[in-house]
DNA sequence: ATTCTGACCTGATTGC
DNA sequence: TGCAATCAGGTCAGAA
């Protein structure tokens, strides 16, 4: 399952193998995700063309949070791949496997997702193309900012996170200020500034956050630069196996050598999530 | 308002 | 070997 690296690979696939490319059909096996496929997304997508109008062109892929947003003449397909979602680049005619929810069928190609965990979703947002979608969709309207973005600095961090007594891992996690930051990432990201991830985000500094933000900046970009993968089972559009780990610091390293000053990593869980740091490198 | 818990699912791994 | 418990990279809805 992916994080913003993943999720921004498939996008930069799917743009180059299918934007400019004429959807024919949408097969529908199983609707139950997080939410209903909907029904007739097909006819939703291509609309009523008249006559001799070429209709169902895919014009953008864009990544917002984790969200795939595909834009069509008629609207934006929004595509999560939630914990176990792959998209997969396949000739058509390639026989569908367990978890094959939904193809997309661009004429002798078909864009397949496939999740078996089913934490993932297929939905429709009718019109408004690009831009407006973000503002109006309820999923994306409240999202935190994008990492990559200038809105992103250690002022933002600093000024959200006032008096706010929830630890600094969580604050990531939730996405309300900073999207994109994962479980794995986030342990790696405060390693890197050096802060404890039970630290209550309202007692860190300023001075740590700009630190913050450089190394979740750092971190998301070697991810993307290494193939973008850490996951067992991604698959990046173009079908190849995109697994690759980066290496990491601290995540899933419990009792290991921290790689910086060798005291064992310590392994502990947040809100049922598994957090790691290394007690000696990140004492507040 | 903020924080926490449960819920959604399957599959791989661990432990008895 | 078999079976149950635990865990997995996300995030929403609703309760405390």
């Amino acid at each position: 399952m992916p994080e913003l690296p993943e999720v921004e690979i498939v996008c930069r696939g799917l743009e180059a193998a299918f934007v400019g490319h004429r959807l024919t059909g949408v097969i529908r096996r199983f609707s139950q995700l997080r939410w209903p496929i909907p029904d007739d997304l097909e006819s939703a997508i291509i609309g009523s063309p008249s006559p001799g109008e070429v209709a169902g062109i895919l014009r953008s892929v864009q990544r917002r949070s984790k969200y795939l947003l595909l834009g069509f003449d008629t609207g934006t397909l929004l595509i999560h791949l939630g914990m176990s979602g792959t998209l997969r680049r396949l000739p058509a005619d390639t026989t569908p496997r367990a978890h094959d929810h939904v193809d997309f069928v661009f004429g002798d190609q078909v864009l397949r997702f496939n999740d078996p965990r089913r934490f993932g979703a297929v939905l429709w947002c009718a019109g408004g193309a690009g831009a407006a979608v973000q503002d109006s969709h309820a999923l994306l309207r409240r999202l935190g900012v994008e990492p990559f973005s200038d809105a992103f600095t250690g002022r933002l961090m600093y000024e959200a996170t006032r008096r706010r007594k929830l630890a600094i891992k969580q604050v990531l996690l939730s996405g309300a200020i900073v999207v994109g930051v994962g479980n794995i990432y986030a342990s790696e990201s405060l390693f890197r500034a050096g802060i404890r991830p039970t630290t209550a985000a309202g007692r860190i500094s300023r001075p740590r956050y700009e630190r913050l933000v450089v190394a979740i900046r750092q971190t998301l970009t070697e991810a993307i630069a290494a193939g973008g993968s850490s996951l067992r089972d991604f698959v990046a559009s173009t079908g190849e196996s995109g697994y690759f780990q980066l290496r990491c610091f601290v995540y899933g390293r419990e009792g290991e050598p921290c790689r910086v000053c060798a005291t064992p990593v310590r392994a502990i869980r947040q809100q049922q999530r598994a957090t790691f740091y290394c007690p000696s490198c990140q004492r507040a």
